[in-house]
DNA sequence: AATGAATGAGGATTCATTCAT
DNA sequence: CATGAATGAATCCTCATTCAT
């Protein structure tokens, strides 16, 4: 049991270890163009122990799509339910969605799967259930009762224009200042909320 | 004399298919899994046709680019020449941007330039140039005296904006209607653009 | 006639600068790294001429190997023709032999040739013929009965150890002057034919 | 541990059969002809194999030089211990130096090499240094009070003209025999190295 | 004769994946 | 579980050659 567990856990341990580094470099090169060999070596391993814990550079892909996905519906969840009004988990919500212009690499790491998706069919079916799901999720978990009726179902719209800015920003950062993006995006966000 | 024109028709010929079929692959399946034979193909043509054109794959997605962005600027002015008033203006920048949505091949390319210049910094410069030389070249080449102030450097934001969410609707059509999207593009112009 | 003589002389002074070209590209860099629009080019021509006046590669290649043999076997029997002696005619051999040191191109044209040959099972019979025939050519019309039995003989070897040795100076200049393979070649000249 | 060895003697003998293979391949077809593929098939591999151990063709070609030249200036060195004189030494020498002559492979690749480096300036001075650290190490790792002071500077002269001669040979064996060529390189070793 | 557009075979190289250890 | 050697499919690109003009 001990020793199952140390397995375990020194397991699980590698497979945090690539979903890190394969985050990383999944962003910065895009599906295309990622190495494994890059990313096992990133997480301090080679190509071998990637194959131990992955199927293939797809599955890998997806798994860590999955693996955020819940990380951070968690985390959101937790946020929402601290929030005592439904003004106060608007604006919870709403720091939330800001807030992704920061990080970069999921954002962009959203648009690569969407990407993918996109040109993959068999591929995209699963990527759409996904992303309801977890809209479903945060409707469901969330404090249902207070939670304005068309909430979630905007939130895809608002991540697809912050994920255009988010690689405009990417790729030139001198034509959108940190704080236009800030502002810009706080406009959307209650432009398509109205209250 | 005879011979040499006829050359270079052909030749002009050539490289326009070339353009067409290569605007389709790219945004189809993405600079990295583009084949060269799928475009020459596309375009009634071998590989060989391709390279005595275009000496690389990389050669061909920015002559694309600088092709394409004639095209429509050229055309984006001819259409300002003809507006009377600033309103019309406005209205017909308005109108030229909200179609976009409708182009998906063009507006994914877009999204795949920028995606290519954040990956590879020699290009970076080279692609945010151009695309700034574009918008002076609307600014200036435009009626000036009556041009709302900082219209066009805003348009950078708007693309942006709406590259995101046309690859929303790529993906995931159901996610977002066209009605929507369209009614969300001219809200966001006039959020924006304020007078 | 006038005219077929003016066509005639083109295309033979065509066929001269392709030779004259060829001569250089394939002995700066092989038979193999030819390129044929280099060779065209360097005429002043286009692919087309090429094979207005040769099938392919090859055939130039070894048309040239022709030509030059022709014109240089001329010159030599027209030089020893004009010796009075056999010690004369033996000063215009070796003073021919040691003057190859200073023709880089045909020295190393000389060796591709039979590093092509000797790669090549069916020409090879065809190139070994050919430099036969002209060491016939040189015993047999040059003034026999005063022609050292052994000499052309012999011949083969000198090029082959000069070949050796000016590639040696091509590739390395500094580790063997002018002078002393000038002198060496002199001696082995004298070793070789001893009288 | 246990298998970080076995990792690397089984990689030194793939290494090894390369370099076997590479050196009959490069030989037979010179540089520019001899396909990767027909190496790694006559090692007993696939081109995958190939590229696990050398980064390109040019560099699998050099490091082929490199360890050739090793392994032979390690024998001869050890050859030349074993001469209790100076004139033992010289014949050591001699015979070394003759017995290329049934090396053709060797020789015809050393060929190669030289040639190769006259085509392409910046590899040049590199098999130059090469060259020359090897007489280097020969004139001073060899019993060096009792070395005849210029002897090794002439080995590039020596080896030159066998390299023509060999590759005579290859291409018209009957033009050369065995016996007259063994003759005439022991009297060309003698000729520059009068006593 | 000469041009230059287009073909297509050929070969180097990359890299996801497999497998013996 | 992890290593790293080896496989082999995939794809870019080069260039001799063909052909309409």
């Amino acid at each position: 049991m001990a020793i199952q567990n140390k397995h375990q856990e020194k397991s699980e341990a590698t497979r945090a270890k690539l979903f890190r580094a394969a985050l990383r470099v999944f962003s910065r090169d895009g599906f295309e163009a990622a190495r494994i060999e890059d990313i096992a070596a990133k997480a301090g391993f080679t190509r071998g122990a990637f194959y131990a814990h992955f199927p293939s550079k797809e599955d890998l892909f997806f798994a860590l799509l999955e693996d955020e996905l819940r990380k951070r519906s968690d985390s959101m969840l937790r946020a929402l339910k601290q929030a005592p009004t439904p003004e106060a988990r608007l604006d919870t919500f709403r720091e939330y969605y800001v807030t992704h212009a920061s990080d970069q690499a999921w954002v962009l790491l959203i648009l690569e799967f969407k990407l993918y998706a996109f040109r993959h069919r068999n591929i995209r079916a699963r990527l759409v259930r996904r992303f309801r799901d977890l809209r479903e999720r945060i409707r469901w978990e969330g404090p249902q009762e207070l939670w304005p009726e068309t909430m979630s179902s905007d939130k895809p719209l608002l991540i697809a224009a912050l994920s255009g800015m988010v690689l405009q920003r990417a790729y030139d950062p001198d034509s959108l200042s940190e704080a236009d993006l800030d502002s810009l995006l706080r406009r959307l966000f209650d432009l398509l909320r109205p209250h």
